[in-house]
DNA sequence: TGTACATCAGTGAACGCGCGTTCACTGATGTAC
DNA sequence: TGTACATCAGTGAACGCGCGTTCACTGATGTAC
């Protein structure tokens, strides 16, 4: 699986529990627990109601404990949230991952757009949450850079399978370029996520999504 | 210019005043000037802190009036950026209107192509704002409604341009349907649109749109 | 056209709730011996 | 392994600010004659 990890704005993990000594922080379980389990109810929070309009206590209150664990815990809400990005972000990279893996250019064109669709997450909280992010990160120059290195680290990781398998000669100007053509693929990847924001019908997604790979792909028709 | 109009959830223009002699309201003019003063500030204070971040005190301050005058022109928030969004996605389809008068069969399809490139609104705050409300609409199923109602009439603007201009046989499997065609033409605006949240520069915006719509609709290459 | 009048539209003060933030305290957890 | 101890992690009450909402009031606007 490829980590994306990077500087947060205000990284705050193991800030309490710092040993002097330079033994490190005194080990920690319950306090992992509880960070997993305000990031799980923040998930869903964020997700119903939305990012900007979800206070503290209300991300609490759903993860079942009281204001002074959050506090223990993140300095803001804008660190939490992007804690939980990082979180998923990772989760999707390591999706794709998956379903890219033991693709090879035997299988034919078809076989990848296949393997492509599929790794499309249809999970609509998620895509609340992402979109939710890209606009909070579209405000916060140190937030989109967060954003920009996973979009970054997941063109490499599907990049190599397009190199293999796509002829460039093939394909139209302006996407003869490897790194282009990857990127237009995540792009309309994207776009086929958004559209799971109006019409939660996915049955008509996929299909959606492989027509337009296609019509882009296919040296010929 | 092609309306769109439909039932706000709360229709609150001209409560007051409504006359019993159904001679109509008296007749407002600073009312009116209020109520567009309003949605302007609003506007710019929704694409710099993002609706749900924003409360009516500051839309009021950034107008230039106190709370009251917000009270006595709409009910809520929600009412305000559903009248906001109607406003804008209103001139988006007239400018659009605009930049497809005059398209005929002669001129091609690089023609057509630079007509519908042209044709995307480069204007970052409202990509954020529309966006703001695309998850808005998300949440609450009558606002989509009203988000649908305007996709459709986007469609139906641009449909007989493409259905004049391109030939369905040469167009790949799923997209041999103008409609289908049409809004898949939309859903990649749509999505050029949104790559101007993470990168401003839109130097590199119109070309990879040009390119993306130059792949998919041209029968040879 | 001018004036008196009725109604409207926005003012600004007041109220009160919700919630962010702090903090002394206590049960929980890990450590040393 | 067991016990005493130190430190941690989360509790819950308290404080206070910001802001949503209301409302009596007044200057603005249009109407009737």
């Amino acid at each position: 699986m490829v980590e994306v990890s990077g500087s947060a704005p205000s990284p705050r993990t193991q800030r309490a529990g710092q040993r002097p000594g330079g033994t490190g922080p005194r080990v920690t379980k319950r306090r992992a627990e509880t960070r997993e389990r305000l990031l799980a109810a923040a998930f869903g929070v964020f997700a119903e109601r939305g990012f900007g309009r979800v206070g503290i206590e209300e991300v609490c209150e759903a993860a079942g404990y009281t204001r002074g664990a959050f506090y223990s815990n993140f300095d803001s809400l804008d660190e939490l949230f992007f804690a939980l990005y990082e979180q998923q972000a990772g989760h999707t990279l390591a999706q794709v991952n998956e379903a890219l893996a033991g693709a090879s250019a035997d299988e034919g064109l078809p076989a990848l757009i296949d393997r492509v669709v599929n790794a499309l997450r249809i999970d609509r909280t998620w895509v609340l949450v992402r979109t939710d992010f890209l606009l909070h990160a579209a405000r916060n120059p140190e937030v989109a850079a967060a954003l920009i290195r996973h979009r970054e680290a997941m063109r490499e990781t599907v990049q190599p399978v397009v190199r293999d398998m796509i002829d460039p000669a093939a394909m139209p100007p302006g996407l003869r370029e490897p790194q282009a053509l990857t990127a237009a693929i995540i792009d309309i990847h994207d776009a086929a996520a958004a559209k799971l924001l109006l019409e939660p019908d996915l049955t008509a997604l996929r299909p959606w999504l492989r027509d337009l790979l296609t019509a882009l792909l296919s040296p010929s028709r």
